[in-house]
DNA sequence: GGTGCGTTTACTGTGATCCA
DNA sequence: TGGATCACAGTAAACGCACC
């Protein structure tokens, strides 16, 4: 299928996501719910350009070759992701939300993909976001959701602790682990979107995502909420998928709905408490070496 | 001091490879 | 065969510097 045979079958995923988002922007829209079959049809028409071997207009350098083209608009869902949770976010507060912040943790900064208050120190909520999940083209068979999660899971980890041990730094008393980091900043949360593989033999389970996101919840984090999807009946579009009722994993909406309710008990007023900033840190996290890749 | 532009950095999802 | 690990390449924001 070429450009124009694609564009007019499933349209253009830079016209589907500048819509999606100018939606949520200019009608104040706060659940996910109410942009889910937009996002879903974005993601369906970003996948058929994918499957066709085909580069979206208007994405990725046009000075390069059309497969590069296309995996470089392809990397841009995980961002669409972050920006259209924190826009979301942004409505139910009425308070700045950032998308991409730079915050400072015990060891070394780190990029947060939804930070409030939008300042380098002691924000009071952090969410990571992640989009996983790629359909078969050519002679590569289908991503799964879990792929790379064994490692995805760790900077989760890894992330959350650090920024909760950057006020009180190495004098940080943690004694009870399970009561200490429910109690200290930041909040940290994960919001997950997974495409689901359908087929016999590599059908991924919805069971096993909330498995392993409980588990973040259980040990790490503060909360998380995750968004499935699959190729539907009619493989003519994609369908959300539910839940296991065990699990006490989110819905994106409950998550972004306790979050707004958390920020506005701690800013009442609309304005965030002062950021509590250590007068020594252990280590100066500017000076060190920075991450090797993630 | 402000602006514009090139460079650097951090992050992303995916592909390749290794190994049990 | 599938999980784990690592490397890759593009993006956008941050940063630095020259120029006005």
């Amino acid at each position: 299928m070429d450009l124009q045979s694609l564009e007019a079958h499933v349209g253009s995923p830079k016209q589907r996501w500048d819509t999606l988002i100018d939606r949520i922007q200019s009608e104040g829209v706060v659940r996910f719910r109410d942009v889910e079959n937009e996002w879903l049809a974005l993601l369906w028409c970003l996948d058929a350009y994918r499957v066709a071997g085909v580069a979206p207009r208007s994405l990725g350098k046009a000075s390069l070759s059309e497969p590069r083209r296309l995996a470089a608009a392809y990397r841009m869902k995980g961002n669409w992701f972050a920006i259209a949770v924190a826009a979301l976010l942004q409505n139910r507060t009425s308070q700045p939300i950032g998308a991409k912040n730079r915050v400072i943790g015990f060891s070394q900064t780190h990029q947060i993909d939804v930070a409030w208050p939008r300042r380098e120190n002691d924000p009071l909520v952090c969410i990571e976001t992640k989009v996983t999940g790629a359909p078969a083209y050519s002679d590569t068979p289908a991503r799964g959701a879990m792929s790379d999660f064994s490692n995805r899971r760790k900077e989760l980890k890894f992330a959350a602790t650090d920024l909760k041990l950057y006020r009180r730094q190495d004098g940080t008393t943690i004694d009870h682990w399970g009561a200490w980091r429910s109690t200290a900043p930041p909040k940290t949360y994960f919001l997950w979107g997974a495409r689901l593989r359908t087929g016999p033999r590599t059908e991924d389970s919805v069971v096993a995502l909330a498995r392993e996101t409980q588990a973040l919840v259980d040990s790490y984090l503060d909360g998380a909420g995750v968004l499935a999807w699959r190729t539907n009946e009619t493989r003519d579009g994609y369908e959300t998928v539910a839940l296991p009722g065990w699990a006490r994993v989110s819905v994106l909406d409950d998550v972004l709905h306790r979050v707004a309710s958390e920020i506005r008990q701690m800013a009442p007023s609309g304005v965030a408490p002062e950021a509590v900033v250590p007068a020594n840190t252990l280590v100066p996290a500017e000076l060190l070496l920075p991450d090797e890749d993630a």
